[in-house]
DNA sequence: TTTTGAGTGCTCTTTACTTCA
DNA sequence: CATGAAGTAAAGAGCACTCAA
């Protein structure tokens, strides 16, 4: 079944038909920093993402106020003045952020693929005797491993934590500002919320997630409603199809012109056609009595010109 | 039952390195 | 020996799927 939908002028109707575009932190205006520190390294030609999103934010918008204060966002991150932030003091799941401190901040600014600490690794790494580098630890512990590795802190197994609505709302006016983080970003995010840069990003990455699932629903929502306007439409159309087809069997007068017959006005001796001259004899005298209209007259004129000169 | 934090595996991109003509 | 192209491995990031509190 072929669907071709055309409603309005707009060239693409749905974006979101198309290949499920990479977010374009370009378009979204994000990495305002060094791109080559942020996740910018995946350059992609799709256009910016276009979702005419209905309102999805389980938290009132709130102007970032004191309380929400992003400093990261202004491009002026503060290496050491983040922990003098006014959510310093939401202490909940709190973990032993003296690793993440300045060493993390630094290892986190080097994490592109091509950065000191991929030659470090290369450097310390397997290939060099197979003692792994610090950063190459750091970095797993900051991701990969860290999936495993996390787990046991006491050796039991890490409860899921609850993050706090402070934590919850600062998370969501960054979301609002960029919906990815680069690893400054997530570093600085998650030592002004006394968070794991691992829990900021995962808390990111679900936040992308639900909200394209949000979308995709609303989406659907959208196109149902579409194709049910398109099938009433059709409906209708069908119906005025068939009342016309009705009127042009009930009344054939109007829809079969004999064009070869030919009469001639009584008043003026003029040709005309059967039917012009049938339905000219109901007319009134919009034409000075005359059964013609000037156009009609006009035309027949002309024929009996034609006529008289070929005969 | 719903929400949401988190684990896992996968793909994709980038970069450094190696090999070869 | 120097050089550029091609191949490869590793790292990092995001996403889909999933589970569980």
């Amino acid at each position: 079944m072929e669907l071709a939908l055309s409603l309005g002028d707009s060239s693409k109707p749905f974006p979101f038909l198309e290949k499920t575009p990479k977010l374009s932190r370009n378009g979204l205006g994000f990495c305002k920093e060094d791109d080559r520190d942020g996740d910018d390294k995946r350059v992609s030609s799709d256009p910016p993402l276009q979702l005419h999103l209905l309102p999805f934010s389980p938290l009132p918008r709130t102007p970032p106020s004191s309380q929400l204060r992003l400093s990261w966002l202004n491009d002026n991150l503060q290496e050491t003045g983040s922990s003098e932030g006014p959510v310093r003091g939401l202490d909940v799941n709190r973990l032993p952020l003296v690793a993440l401190g300045d060493e993390a901040e630094e290892g986190a600014a080097q994490s592109s693929p091509n950065s000191a600490a991929s030659s470090f690794q290369m450097d310390f790494g397997i290939r060099n005797g197979g003692i792994r580098g610090r950063r190459d630890m750091e970095a797993e512990t900051e991701r990969g491993s860290s999936r495993a590795s996390d787990d046991d802190e006491n050796g039991s197994t890490r409860k899921k934590l609850r993050l706090s609505k402070e934590q919850s709302a600062f998370l969501e006016e960054s979301f609002k500002e960029h919906n990815t983080l680069n690893p400054k970003q997530k570093l600085a995010l998650a030592k002004q919320l006394n968070l794991r840069p691992r829990q900021v990003e995962v808390w990111f990455q679900n936040r992308r997630a639900r909200t394209k699932l949000k979308q995709t629903e609303v989406d659907c929502e959208y196109l149902k409603r579409c194709c049910e306007t398109l099938t009433e439409e059709n409906r209708r159309l069908q119906k005025e199809l068939q009342e016309l087809r009705a009127l042009k069997t009930s009344q054939p007068f109007y829809m079969h012109l004999p064009a070869t017959t030919l009469t001639m006005c009584p008043s003026c001796e003029r040709v005309a056609t059967t039917s012009t001259a049938a339905a000219a004899r109901n007319t009134d005298a919009k034409t000075g009595g005359h059964p013609f209209s000037p156009l009609e007259t006009r035309v027949t004129q002309s024929q009996t010109q034609a006529d008289q000169a070929a005969s």
